[in-house]
DNA sequence: GGCTTCGTTCCGGTAACCGGAACAATGATT
DNA sequence: AATCATTGTTCCGGTTACCGGAACGAAGCC
């Protein structure tokens, strides 16, 4: 009835099924799964013994489960390898790890959020590290922030009048506060948050555009609020926009303006 | 009328759609897609269309395909670091490449072969790196024997009887040679090879055990086929095989026989 | 030991999907 | 430059493969 609006309705909710391990725990059983899906737990467990026979999950005899399995991360680990935002943002963060002493992340825009690709420890003993491959959402903490600052109107929208969950209590849950600093980001360039998505966290990050202008990531430097206060944020912002603008650059981004007169017309 | 012998058809084409990003190259067109998997390219479309949307491919604006999406790196992310193979093996790999010298590997068994899960690069300049996240057969290369010797038989029978593709000129595709030399590596506990994958390579493997005694995956060292050559190997097999052996035992494997009185019954 | 919840299987009705064909657009070939 | 081949995409009707409610045995909880 709703069928091919975008694709075809099986496929999705193969894909739905999927991607539900990159939200929760690392273990999942069939009702779980059809609750959260809407689905019944017929369709969901023919669509578990499919993805285990093709190795994409495992069952998991101690939890008694479904988990992720070996060819999610050899599909993970080639599209990891072949991310340009991955491989152009990598050597970049690791230069700007060693110039702030803190830990360095870079986080791509998915459908419903975003999630970090990968991140430089930094080298202190007390440090703060992110948890690589979980999905976020888009509208607490500073690399959210960033991203859906500059977001075309309608997916901005999209996630505004959306569920605003709470994350810890310095989330901010109330849309017109959210718009205002929306507006904020976008006049400066850069986003800064403290205790958002990790009490105890902050953090400064500023955005990547793609090709086309678009935002399709983020990269932050965070580390324990005690450490990460004005005076090094202030220390950092520098720093950080050089890096994202430098990023975005090997992306193929030309700075600010949708890309045109691109072919080689002449 | 072949339906649901494992699950779901829409499922399983689903999950092939994505695993051909595992084997072929980085971008995939639709008739491409519909000519290897057998389908047409209205299926294979929607799936693509569907997929996209849930971010786990993107169109790849340059070569006019498809690729990995940020949602695929995100979900491998995940599986990567919730592998309890990859993990319990990379600190001992890290190990094993300081003792050796040279690059060391974990590989783990997935259907139709085997993918590098992750390395630990030799320190010297002129060194051995593999294509982690990439499937391989089972027929050909050390880690790749090493698995397939210790397989339940009749898994090992579909592999032998299958095709044995050539890689290079040393890929061994002789049945009864075949047979031959999985027999000398379940007697002598490892196996090594000399450019059957990739040309002036070479390595020596050894098997890692599920905690159900069943072959998971291996681990190879591997480098410059001047520099790994018999007396090198000779040197490697001992550090090699008790390598291996502490992986398995960090994932429960009790050693040899199927487990039995594993439960805490007394 | 009763109760709940789990994963799994069965089966028929149906609507969602498949596939052939047609389309426009791109790029290769002569 | 014109043709040809191939690509990605859309359309639409027939039918097949799938959905889901219900029932099952098993496992854990109280």
């Amino acid at each position: 009835m709703l069928a091919d609006i975008n694709g075809t309705e099986a496929a999705a909710r193969v894909a739905d099924v999927l991607l539900l391990f990159t939200d929760g725990p690392e273990s999942l059983g069939v009702s779980a799964i059809a609750r959260q899906l809407g689905l019944s737990k017929a369709v969901v467990h023919r669509i578990l013994r499919t993805l285990t026979d093709r190795g994409l999950l495992i069952t998991d005899p101690v939890s008694r489960g479904y988990r992720l399995g070996p060819a999610s991360a050899a599909l993970g680990a080639r599209a990891l390898r072949e991310s340009t935002l991955r491989s152009a943002a990598m050597p970049v963060l690791r230069e700007l790890q060693r110039a702030t002493g803190e830990t360095t992340t870079i986080s791509a825009r998915v459908p419903d959020g975003r999630v970090y690709l990968d991140q430089v420890e930094s080298a202190q003993e007390i440090k703060m590290t992110v948890e690589v491959g979980r999905r976020f959402p888009l509208h607490a903490a500073s690399s959210s922030t960033c991203i859906l600052a500059f977001l075309p109107p309608h997916e901005q929208e999209a996630v505004l009048t959306g569920e605003l969950g709470t994350l810890t209590s310095r989330t901010v849950t109330d849309v017109d506060a959210l718009r205002a600093r929306l507006a904020e980001v976008r006049a400066v360039g850069y986003a800064h948050s403290i205790g958002e998505r990790q009490s105890g966290a902050a953090s400064v990050a500023a955005p990547v555009f793609g090709f086309d202008g678009t935002a399709i990531g983020a990269i932050s430097v965070c580390g324990p609020a005690d450490r990460v206060d004005d005076a090094a944020r202030e220390r950092f912002v520098p720093l950080l926009c050089e890096a994202a603008d430098r990023i975005s650059r090997a992306l193929g981004w030309r700075g600010g303006l949708p890309t045109q007169g691109d072919q080689e017309s002449a």
